[in-house]
RNA sequence: GCCCCCAUCGUCUAGCGGAUAGGACGCCAGGUUCUCAUCCUGGUAACAGGGGUUCGAUUCCCCUUGGGGGUGCCA
Protein backbone atom coordinates (compact mmCIF):
# COMPACT_ATOMS: atom_id res chain seq x y z
CA UNK A 1 0.00 0.00 0.00
CA UNK A 2 3.26 1.95 0.38
CA UNK A 3 6.24 2.08 -1.23
CA UNK A 4 8.33 0.06 1.38
CA UNK A 5 11.44 2.98 0.87
CA UNK A 6 11.19 5.99 -1.06
CA UNK A 7 14.86 5.72 -1.97
CA UNK A 8 15.70 9.28 -1.63
CA UNK A 9 18.99 8.81 -0.36
CA UNK A 10 19.49 9.88 2.76
CA UNK A 11 20.16 6.84 4.62
CA UNK A 12 23.15 6.77 6.87
CA UNK A 13 25.21 9.73 7.00
CA UNK A 14 27.58 9.88 8.80
CA UNK A 15 27.37 13.41 11.10
CA UNK A 16 31.24 13.91 11.30
CA UNK A 17 34.40 12.44 11.07
CA UNK A 18 35.00 10.10 13.70
CA UNK A 19 31.62 9.71 14.48
CA UNK A 20 30.69 6.32 14.16
CA UNK A 21 27.19 5.50 12.91
CA UNK A 22 25.13 4.28 15.34
CA UNK A 23 23.09 1.49 13.98
CA UNK A 24 21.55 0.24 17.15
CA UNK A 25 19.69 3.70 16.78
CA UNK A 26 15.71 2.58 16.49
CA UNK A 27 12.91 5.18 16.52
CA UNK A 28 9.60 5.25 15.63
CA UNK A 29 6.80 7.88 14.52
CA UNK A 30 3.57 6.25 15.92
CA UNK A 31 0.11 8.09 14.62
CA UNK A 32 -3.63 7.40 15.42
CA UNK A 33 -5.62 6.86 12.67
CA UNK A 34 -7.81 9.19 13.25
CA UNK A 35 -8.18 12.12 11.41
CA UNK A 36 -5.89 14.26 9.93
CA UNK A 37 -2.15 14.69 10.13
CA UNK A 38 -1.48 17.18 12.82
CA UNK A 39 1.12 19.71 12.00
CA UNK A 40 2.74 18.93 15.37
CA UNK A 41 3.05 14.87 15.14
CA UNK A 42 4.06 15.66 11.76
CA UNK A 43 6.92 17.80 13.55
CA UNK A 44 7.45 15.13 15.59
CA UNK A 45 7.61 12.47 12.78
CA UNK A 46 10.13 15.04 10.82
CA UNK A 47 12.59 15.12 13.68
CA UNK A 48 12.41 11.21 14.51
CA UNK A 49 13.40 10.85 11.31
CA UNK A 50 16.20 13.33 11.31
CA UNK A 51 17.77 11.81 14.19
CA UNK A 52 17.25 8.39 13.03
CA UNK A 53 19.08 9.38 9.51
CA UNK A 54 21.62 11.36 11.37
CA UNK A 55 22.87 8.50 13.20
CA UNK A 56 22.36 5.68 10.57
CA UNK A 57 19.68 4.21 12.51
CA UNK A 58 16.19 2.80 11.98
CA UNK A 59 12.93 5.25 11.37
CA UNK A 60 9.42 2.65 12.30
CA UNK A 61 6.18 3.86 11.64
CA UNK A 62 3.71 2.20 13.91
CA UNK A 63 0.11 2.70 13.41
CA UNK A 64 -2.13 3.02 16.44
CA UNK A 65 -5.36 2.17 15.59
CA UNK A 66 -6.37 -0.03 18.42
CA UNK A 67 -9.41 3.01 18.70
CA UNK A 68 -11.76 1.00 16.51
CA UNK A 69 -14.46 3.15 16.82
CA UNK A 70 -12.42 6.40 15.35
CA UNK A 71 -9.70 4.56 13.33
CA UNK A 72 -9.90 5.11 9.54
CA UNK A 73 -8.65 3.92 5.99
CA UNK A 74 -9.29 7.38 4.76
CA UNK A 75 -7.00 8.83 7.98
CA UNK A 76 -4.34 6.31 7.19
CA UNK A 77 -4.02 6.91 3.81
CA UNK A 78 -3.51 10.60 4.84
CA UNK A 79 -0.62 9.56 7.04
CA UNK A 80 0.92 8.11 4.34
CA UNK A 81 0.26 10.64 1.91
CA UNK A 82 1.89 13.12 4.49
CA UNK A 83 4.30 11.32 5.08
CA UNK A 84 5.77 10.26 1.10
CA UNK A 85 4.83 14.29 0.50
CA UNK A 86 7.46 15.53 2.95
CA UNK A 87 9.66 12.68 2.08
CA UNK A 88 9.55 11.03 5.42
CA UNK A 89 10.33 7.17 4.59
CA UNK A 90 10.39 4.55 6.77
CA UNK A 91 12.47 1.51 7.31
CA UNK A 92 10.20 -1.96 7.06
CA UNK A 93 6.90 -2.41 7.53
CA UNK A 94 4.69 -0.46 8.96
CA UNK A 95 3.53 -2.33 12.81
CA UNK A 96 -0.06 -2.19 12.86
CA UNK A 97 -1.12 -2.09 16.97
CA UNK A 98 -4.29 -4.00 16.32
CA UNK A 99 -2.55 -6.62 15.43
CA UNK A 100 -0.42 -7.17 18.75
CA UNK A 101 -3.59 -7.25 20.91
CA UNK A 102 -2.21 -10.82 22.16
CA UNK A 103 1.22 -9.64 23.09
CA UNK A 104 -0.37 -6.88 25.37
CA UNK A 105 -3.04 -9.14 26.92
CA UNK A 106 0.01 -11.31 27.68
CA UNK A 107 2.52 -8.44 29.32
CA UNK A 108 -0.52 -7.71 31.20
CA UNK A 109 -0.54 -11.73 32.34
CA UNK A 110 2.49 -11.07 33.74
CA UNK A 111 2.57 -8.28 35.60
CA UNK A 112 -0.15 -9.80 37.29
CA UNK A 113 1.62 -12.86 37.83
CA UNK A 114 4.72 -11.04 39.04
CA UNK A 115 3.09 -9.21 41.68
CA UNK A 116 3.58 -5.73 39.66
CA UNK A 117 -0.46 -5.64 38.68
CA UNK A 118 -3.26 -6.50 40.39
CA UNK A 119 -7.38 -6.56 39.76
CA UNK A 120 -9.36 -4.21 41.05
CA UNK A 121 -12.79 -2.52 40.28
CA UNK A 122 -12.36 1.27 39.62
CA UNK A 123 -15.89 2.15 40.35
CA UNK A 124 -17.16 4.17 37.38
CA UNK A 125 -20.02 2.44 35.73
CA UNK A 126 -19.64 -1.38 37.28
CA UNK A 127 -17.61 -2.31 34.19
CA UNK A 128 -16.24 -4.92 36.44
CA UNK A 129 -12.26 -5.71 37.03
CA UNK A 130 -9.45 -4.57 35.51
CA UNK A 131 -5.76 -4.34 35.14
CA UNK A 132 -4.04 -2.25 37.17
CA UNK A 133 -0.49 -1.89 37.46
CA UNK A 134 1.02 -1.13 40.71
CA UNK A 135 3.55 1.88 40.86
CA UNK A 136 6.78 1.35 42.23
CA UNK A 137 7.53 2.91 45.71
CA UNK A 138 10.54 4.50 44.26
CA UNK A 139 10.41 8.21 42.80
CA UNK A 140 10.47 7.87 39.25
CA UNK A 141 13.85 9.93 37.17
CA UNK A 142 14.78 9.74 33.92
CA UNK A 143 17.16 11.42 32.02
CA UNK A 144 15.60 13.39 28.90
CA UNK A 145 17.79 14.08 25.83
CA UNK A 146 16.50 17.40 25.64
CA UNK A 147 15.68 18.77 29.12
CA UNK A 148 17.86 16.82 31.41
CA UNK A 149 16.89 14.86 34.52
CA UNK A 150 13.10 14.83 34.89
CA UNK A 151 11.85 14.01 38.30
CA UNK A 152 8.44 12.76 39.91
CA UNK A 153 7.94 11.74 43.79
CA UNK A 154 6.96 8.51 44.07
CA UNK A 155 3.81 10.10 46.76
CA UNK A 156 2.44 12.16 43.38
CA UNK A 157 1.81 9.14 41.22
CA UNK A 158 -0.66 6.59 41.89
CA UNK A 159 -1.82 3.40 40.04
CA UNK A 160 -2.99 2.78 36.69
CA UNK A 161 -4.81 0.70 34.74
CA UNK A 162 -3.47 -1.19 31.55
CA UNK A 163 -6.41 -3.57 30.95
CA UNK A 164 -9.66 -2.60 30.70
CA UNK A 165 -12.02 -4.92 32.14
CA UNK A 166 -13.21 -5.31 28.41
CA UNK A 167 -9.88 -7.38 27.97
CA UNK A 168 -8.74 -4.21 25.92
CA UNK A 169 -5.44 -2.87 26.38
CA UNK A 170 -5.03 0.60 27.19
CA UNK A 171 -2.44 3.21 25.69
CA UNK A 172 0.14 3.16 28.21
CA UNK A 173 0.52 -1.21 28.29
CA UNK A 174 0.38 -0.65 24.48
CA UNK A 175 2.45 2.30 23.96
CA UNK A 176 5.55 0.11 26.42
CA UNK A 177 4.76 -3.52 24.89
CA UNK A 178 5.28 -2.25 21.56
CA UNK A 179 8.24 -0.50 21.66
CA UNK A 180 10.03 -3.13 23.55
CA UNK A 181 8.16 -5.59 20.99
CA UNK A 182 10.39 -3.20 18.16
CA UNK A 183 13.40 -2.63 19.94
CA UNK A 184 13.17 1.16 20.14
CA UNK A 185 15.61 2.73 21.55
CA UNK A 186 14.48 6.70 21.31
CA UNK A 187 10.91 7.70 21.90
CA UNK A 188 11.07 11.47 20.66
CA UNK A 189 7.79 12.53 21.51
CA UNK A 190 5.45 15.95 22.31
CA UNK A 191 5.96 17.23 25.92
CA UNK A 192 2.53 16.39 26.67
CA UNK A 193 3.85 12.97 27.35
CA UNK A 194 5.84 13.59 29.85
CA UNK A 195 3.35 12.78 32.56
CA UNK A 196 3.39 9.21 30.36
CA UNK A 197 6.87 8.68 30.86
CA UNK A 198 7.08 8.43 34.63
CA UNK A 199 4.66 5.88 34.55
CA UNK A 200 6.41 4.19 30.79
CA UNK A 201 9.60 4.33 32.53
CA UNK A 202 8.03 1.79 35.53
CA UNK A 203 6.47 -0.21 32.97
CA UNK A 204 9.59 -1.01 31.16
CA UNK A 205 10.87 -1.67 33.90
CA UNK A 206 8.35 -4.11 35.86
CA UNK A 207 8.42 -5.71 32.32
CA UNK A 208 12.34 -6.72 32.67
CA UNK A 209 13.32 -4.51 29.71
CA UNK A 210 15.47 -1.42 30.14
CA UNK A 211 13.72 1.84 28.92
CA UNK A 212 14.49 3.88 25.94
CA UNK A 213 16.35 7.07 26.09
CA UNK A 214 13.20 9.74 26.24
CA UNK A 215 13.42 12.94 24.35
CA UNK A 216 10.30 15.28 24.63
CA UNK A 217 9.72 18.46 22.19
CA UNK A 218 8.17 21.37 22.82
CA UNK A 219 4.64 21.97 21.29
CA UNK A 220 3.73 23.75 18.39
CA UNK A 221 1.13 26.72 19.05
CA UNK A 222 -1.16 28.61 17.20
CA UNK A 223 -1.12 32.16 16.55
CA UNK A 224 -3.00 32.77 19.54
CA UNK A 225 -0.33 30.85 21.44
CA UNK A 226 -2.65 28.07 22.14
CA UNK A 227 -2.26 24.62 20.96
CA UNK A 228 -4.06 23.56 17.92
CA UNK A 229 -7.16 22.13 17.82
CA UNK A 230 -9.47 21.11 15.06
CA UNK A 231 -10.79 25.00 14.54
CA UNK A 232 -6.94 25.65 13.40
CA UNK A 233 -7.10 24.67 9.36
CA UNK A 234 -3.52 25.50 8.80
CA UNK A 235 -2.78 22.97 11.41
CA UNK A 236 -3.06 20.35 8.59
CA UNK A 237 -0.21 19.07 6.84
CA UNK A 238 -2.77 18.45 4.31
CA UNK A 239 -3.81 21.99 3.93
CA UNK A 240 -0.46 23.53 3.82
CA UNK A 241 -0.06 21.55 0.51
CA UNK A 242 -3.51 22.69 -0.44
CA UNK A 243 -2.39 26.02 -0.07
CA UNK A 244 0.30 25.76 -2.67
CA UNK A 245 3.25 25.11 -0.51
CA UNK A 246 6.22 23.24 -1.37
CA UNK A 247 7.01 20.54 0.58
CA UNK A 248 10.66 20.63 0.76
CA UNK A 249 10.13 23.90 1.53
CA UNK A 250 7.80 22.96 4.83
CA UNK A 251 10.12 20.40 5.62
CA UNK A 252 12.79 23.19 6.00
CA UNK A 253 10.85 24.83 8.11
CA UNK A 254 9.36 22.32 10.48
CA UNK A 255 13.14 21.70 10.86
CA UNK A 256 13.61 25.09 12.45
CA UNK A 257 10.58 25.06 14.39
CA UNK A 258 12.16 23.85 18.04
CA UNK A 259 15.84 23.34 16.66
CA UNK A 260 18.68 25.34 15.03
CA UNK A 261 21.58 24.24 13.46
CA UNK A 262 23.33 26.75 16.16
CA UNK A 263 24.30 29.59 13.43
CA UNK A 264 22.60 31.93 11.34
CA UNK A 265 21.43 29.30 8.47
CA UNK A 266 17.71 28.64 7.41
CA UNK A 267 17.58 27.95 4.19
CA UNK A 268 18.91 24.02 4.69
CA UNK A 269 18.97 21.42 2.34
CA UNK A 270 17.53 18.28 4.01
CA UNK A 271 20.78 16.30 3.80
CA UNK A 272 22.56 19.16 5.26
CA UNK A 273 19.69 18.72 8.05
CA UNK A 274 20.21 15.21 8.73
CA UNK A 275 23.89 15.83 8.88
CA UNK A 276 23.18 18.91 11.51
CA UNK A 277 20.66 17.33 13.50
CA UNK A 278 21.17 16.62 17.21
CA UNK A 279 18.68 16.62 20.14
CA UNK A 280 20.50 18.70 22.44
CA UNK A 281 19.96 21.36 20.23
CA UNK A 282 16.37 21.19 20.17
CA UNK A 283 14.83 24.08 22.24
CA UNK A 284 12.23 23.32 25.49
CA UNK A 285 10.15 26.29 24.84
CA UNK A 286 7.29 26.25 22.51
CA UNK A 287 6.97 27.51 19.03
CA UNK A 288 4.19 29.25 17.03
CA UNK A 289 4.42 28.58 13.43
CA UNK A 290 4.41 31.75 11.63
CA UNK A 291 2.67 31.00 8.06
CA UNK A 292 4.57 34.35 6.45
CA UNK A 293 7.79 32.98 7.35
CA UNK A 294 7.29 29.89 6.08
CA UNK A 295 5.90 31.46 2.99
CA UNK A 296 8.60 33.51 2.67
CA UNK A 297 11.04 30.22 2.67
CA UNK A 298 8.93 28.84 0.51
CA UNK A 299 9.74 31.54 -2.26
CA UNK A 300 12.91 31.23 -2.02
CA UNK A 301 12.40 27.35 -2.28
CA UNK A 302 10.79 28.07 -5.43
CA UNK A 303 12.67 30.89 -6.87
CA UNK A 304 15.96 28.41 -6.16
CA UNK A 305 14.11 25.54 -8.51
CA UNK A 306 15.62 24.49 -11.68
CA UNK A 307 13.46 26.06 -14.30
CA UNK A 308 12.44 22.58 -15.08
CA UNK A 309 10.72 21.43 -11.83
CA UNK A 310 9.38 24.67 -11.50
CA UNK A 311 7.51 24.23 -14.66
CA UNK A 312 6.58 20.44 -13.84
CA UNK A 313 5.29 21.24 -10.80
CA UNK A 314 3.32 24.98 -11.91
CA UNK A 315 2.25 22.62 -14.98
CA UNK A 316 0.22 20.68 -12.23
CA UNK A 317 -1.35 23.65 -10.35
CA UNK A 318 -2.29 25.46 -13.57
CA UNK A 319 -3.80 21.99 -15.10
CA UNK A 320 -6.47 22.20 -12.11
CA UNK A 321 -7.64 25.85 -13.18
CA UNK A 322 -10.83 26.54 -14.95
CA UNK A 323 -8.62 29.32 -17.76
CA UNK A 324 -6.26 25.73 -18.85
CA UNK A 325 -6.31 25.43 -22.04
CA UNK A 326 -3.01 23.57 -22.94
CA UNK A 327 -0.04 25.44 -24.38
CA UNK A 328 2.71 24.95 -26.71
CA UNK A 329 5.84 23.48 -24.39
CA UNK A 330 7.72 26.49 -25.18
CA UNK A 331 5.26 28.95 -24.67
CA UNK A 332 4.60 27.47 -21.11
CA UNK A 333 8.58 27.94 -20.31
CA UNK A 334 8.31 31.32 -21.04
CA UNK A 335 5.24 31.76 -18.64
CA UNK A 336 7.30 30.00 -15.91
CA UNK A 337 10.51 32.09 -16.59
CA UNK A 338 9.03 35.02 -16.35
CA UNK A 339 6.55 34.05 -13.48
CA UNK A 340 9.08 31.97 -11.29
CA UNK A 341 10.19 34.93 -9.15
CA UNK A 342 6.58 35.74 -8.30
CA UNK A 343 5.34 32.74 -7.19
CA UNK A 344 5.76 32.66 -3.62
CA UNK A 345 2.74 30.18 -3.33
CA UNK A 346 1.96 27.66 -5.94
CA UNK A 347 -1.44 28.84 -5.09
CA UNK A 348 -0.45 32.24 -6.70
CA UNK A 349 -0.73 30.59 -9.95
CA UNK A 350 -4.69 30.73 -10.06
CA UNK A 351 -4.21 34.70 -11.53
CA UNK A 352 -2.15 32.57 -14.95
CA UNK A 353 -5.07 32.89 -17.10
CA UNK A 354 -4.41 36.17 -19.36
CA UNK A 355 -1.30 33.89 -20.39
CA UNK A 356 -3.71 31.33 -21.96
CA UNK A 357 -7.11 32.60 -22.43
CA UNK A 358 -8.70 35.81 -23.78
CA UNK A 359 -11.30 35.77 -20.83
CA UNK A 360 -9.25 36.08 -18.07
CA UNK A 361 -11.23 37.83 -15.16
CA UNK A 362 -10.51 41.69 -14.78
CA UNK A 363 -9.55 42.51 -11.19
CA UNK A 364 -12.31 45.05 -10.47
CA UNK A 365 -9.90 47.21 -8.25
CA UNK A 366 -7.41 47.46 -11.07
CA UNK A 367 -10.48 48.51 -13.60
CA UNK A 368 -11.58 50.68 -11.34
CA UNK A 369 -8.38 52.65 -10.68
CA UNK A 370 -6.34 52.44 -14.25
CA UNK A 371 -9.23 51.92 -16.54
CA UNK A 372 -11.91 53.68 -15.59
CA UNK A 373 -10.42 57.03 -16.33
CA UNK A 374 -10.71 60.37 -18.59
CA UNK A 375 -8.73 59.32 -21.25
CA UNK A 376 -7.69 55.94 -20.98
CA UNK A 377 -9.77 54.74 -24.00
CA UNK A 378 -8.23 57.00 -25.82
CA UNK A 379 -4.50 56.46 -24.69
CA UNK A 380 -5.23 52.40 -25.34
CA UNK A 381 -7.02 52.97 -28.83
CA UNK A 382 -3.42 55.46 -29.60
CA UNK A 383 -1.11 52.61 -27.91
CA UNK A 384 -3.15 49.21 -29.98
CA UNK A 385 -2.62 51.41 -32.94
CA UNK A 386 1.14 52.30 -32.77
CA UNK A 387 1.70 48.43 -31.90
CA UNK A 388 0.05 47.57 -34.82
CA UNK A 389 2.32 48.88 -36.81
CA UNK A 390 5.97 46.92 -34.89
CA UNK A 391 7.25 43.33 -35.11
CA UNK A 392 6.03 43.30 -31.11
CA UNK A 393 9.72 42.85 -30.06
CA UNK A 394 9.97 44.07 -26.64
CA UNK A 395 12.11 46.69 -27.77
CA UNK A 396 9.67 47.83 -30.39
CA UNK A 397 6.78 47.40 -27.91
CA UNK A 398 8.64 49.69 -25.77
CA UNK A 399 9.18 52.32 -28.44
CA UNK A 400 5.47 52.03 -29.68
CA UNK A 401 4.39 53.00 -26.35
CA UNK A 402 6.58 55.64 -25.82
CA UNK A 403 5.49 56.77 -29.09
CA UNK A 404 1.58 56.42 -27.85
CA UNK A 405 2.55 58.80 -24.86
CA UNK A 406 3.92 61.34 -27.17
CA UNK A 407 0.98 61.54 -29.36
CA UNK A 408 -1.70 61.87 -25.96
CA UNK A 409 0.25 63.89 -24.42
CA UNK A 410 1.15 61.19 -21.43
CA UNK A 411 3.57 61.45 -19.34
CA UNK A 412 6.71 58.82 -19.95
CA UNK A 413 5.46 55.62 -18.73
CA UNK A 414 2.66 56.64 -17.28
CA UNK A 415 0.67 54.48 -20.24
CA UNK A 416 2.49 51.08 -19.16
CA UNK A 417 0.00 50.25 -15.95
CA UNK A 418 -3.47 50.68 -18.10
CA UNK A 419 -1.92 48.72 -21.04
CA UNK A 420 -0.84 46.23 -18.73
CA UNK A 421 -4.77 46.22 -17.03
CA UNK A 422 -6.30 45.70 -20.39
CA UNK A 423 -4.09 42.80 -21.24
CA UNK A 424 -3.67 41.27 -18.40
CA UNK A 425 -6.78 42.58 -16.09
CA UNK A 426 -3.93 43.15 -13.23
CA UNK A 427 -1.84 45.84 -12.15
CA UNK A 428 1.09 43.39 -11.27
CA UNK A 429 3.46 41.26 -13.05
CA UNK A 430 6.31 40.61 -14.65
CA UNK A 431 7.96 43.28 -16.84
CA UNK A 432 5.25 44.60 -19.72
CA UNK A 433 7.39 44.38 -22.54
CA UNK A 434 8.34 40.83 -21.49
CA UNK A 435 4.72 39.60 -20.87
CA UNK A 436 3.06 41.28 -24.09
CA UNK A 437 5.73 40.07 -26.41
CA UNK A 438 5.11 36.39 -24.93
CA UNK A 439 1.50 36.78 -24.88
CA UNK A 440 1.57 37.97 -28.67
CA UNK A 441 0.16 40.78 -30.83
CA UNK A 442 -3.08 39.38 -32.03
CA UNK A 443 -4.26 38.60 -28.41
CA UNK A 444 -2.96 41.85 -27.31
CA UNK A 445 -4.65 43.93 -29.62
CA UNK A 446 -7.84 42.35 -29.44
CA UNK A 447 -7.50 43.25 -25.42
CA UNK A 448 -6.27 46.32 -26.12
CA UNK A 449 -9.34 46.81 -28.32
CA UNK A 450 -11.80 45.54 -25.85
CA UNK A 451 -10.97 47.09 -23.48
CA UNK A 452 -11.25 50.80 -24.97
CA UNK A 453 -14.67 49.64 -26.07
CA UNK A 454 -16.17 48.07 -22.89
CA UNK A 455 -14.13 48.97 -19.70
CA UNK A 456 -12.76 52.38 -19.92
CA UNK A 457 -14.76 55.73 -18.83
CA UNK A 458 -15.18 58.84 -20.73
C1' G B 1 -6.54 21.89 44.26
C1' C B 2 -2.10 18.79 43.52
C1' C B 3 1.99 17.41 40.19
C1' C B 4 5.14 18.21 35.82
C1' C B 5 7.17 21.32 31.93
C1' C B 6 8.34 26.14 29.87
C1' A B 7 9.96 31.76 29.66
C1' U B 8 15.61 36.53 24.66
C1' C B 9 12.55 41.63 19.67
C1' G B 10 5.25 40.88 17.54
C1' U B 11 7.05 35.71 15.53
C1' C B 12 11.20 31.87 14.69
C1' U B 13 15.87 31.94 16.95
C1' A B 14 21.77 32.68 18.34
C1' G B 15 23.73 33.10 23.19
C1' C B 16 25.93 28.05 27.17
C1' G B 17 29.51 34.28 33.57
C1' G B 18 32.56 39.55 30.92
C1' A B 19 29.32 41.15 23.56
C1' U B 20 27.25 48.03 21.35
C1' A B 21 22.50 41.00 23.13
C1' G B 22 23.58 38.69 16.67
C1' G B 23 20.48 36.67 12.50
C1' A B 24 15.70 35.69 10.02
C1' C B 25 10.27 36.78 9.10
C1' G B 26 7.14 41.02 9.51
C1' C B 27 6.96 46.23 9.50
C1' C B 28 9.04 51.30 8.13
C1' A B 29 12.39 54.33 4.97
C1' G B 30 15.50 54.54 0.65
C1' G B 31 17.94 52.52 -3.96
C1' U B 32 16.85 49.73 -8.64
C1' U B 33 12.24 50.06 -11.67
C1' C B 34 6.70 50.49 -16.31
C1' U B 35 3.73 47.61 -11.91
C1' C B 36 4.47 43.49 -8.72
C1' A B 37 8.17 40.24 -7.20
C1' U B 38 13.36 39.63 -6.83
C1' C B 39 17.79 42.20 -5.35
C1' C B 40 20.68 46.02 -2.39
C1' U B 41 21.02 49.74 1.84
C1' G B 42 19.39 51.60 6.42
C1' G B 43 15.88 51.58 10.51
C1' U B 44 12.23 49.60 14.25
C1' A B 45 11.93 46.02 18.23
C1' A B 46 13.74 41.55 23.30
C1' C B 47 16.56 39.22 28.02
C1' A B 48 8.65 38.80 32.38
C1' G B 49 9.39 40.69 37.82
C1' G B 50 11.96 40.15 42.55
C1' G B 51 15.63 38.04 45.45
C1' G B 52 20.18 35.60 45.85
C1' U B 53 25.42 33.29 44.17
C1' U B 54 29.60 35.97 41.95
C1' C B 55 34.48 40.94 41.19
C1' G B 56 30.68 40.46 37.31
C1' A B 57 24.56 37.94 35.45
C1' U B 58 20.47 37.14 29.55
C1' U B 59 23.43 32.98 31.21
C1' C B 60 23.63 29.49 37.75
C1' C B 61 19.92 28.92 42.22
C1' C B 62 15.15 30.33 44.67
C1' C B 63 10.43 32.79 44.70
C1' U B 64 6.53 35.33 42.08
C1' U B 65 3.91 36.05 37.64
C1' G B 66 2.43 34.23 33.06
C1' G B 67 1.70 30.13 29.55
C1' G B 68 1.22 24.92 28.63
C1' G B 69 0.59 19.83 30.07
C1' G B 70 -1.06 15.95 33.43
C1' U B 71 -4.30 14.49 37.15
C1' G B 72 -9.55 8.74 32.45
C1' C B 73 -11.21 1.54 32.19
C1' C B 74 -8.70 8.59 25.83
C1' A B 75 -4.42 8.48 22.82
Amino acid sequence: MFPRALALGYAAVPSSIGEVPDMSVRVRFAPSPTGHVHIGNMRAAIFNWLFARHGGGEFLLRIEDTDRERSTPEALRTIFDAMEWLGLDFDGEPFFQSAHLDAHRAAAGQLLRDGRAYRADKGGLGKGECVVFRMPPEDAVFTDGIRGELRKAAADMSDFVILRADDTPVFHLSNVVDDIAMGITHVIRGDDHIENTFRHVALFRALGAPPPRYAHLPMIVNAQGKPYSKRDGDAYVGDLRARGFHPEAVFNYLTLLGWSPGDDREKLARAEAVRLFTLDRVKSAPAQMDLRKMTHLNAQYVAGMPAADFAAAAREWAQSQAWWREPDETYFRGVCALMQSRTHLYSFIAEWGYFFADDFAYDEKTVRKLLRKEGAGAALRAASAALAETDFSEAAIEAALRAAEKERGIEEGRINQPVRAAATGLAHGAGLYETLALIGKDRVLRRLSRAAEELCGA
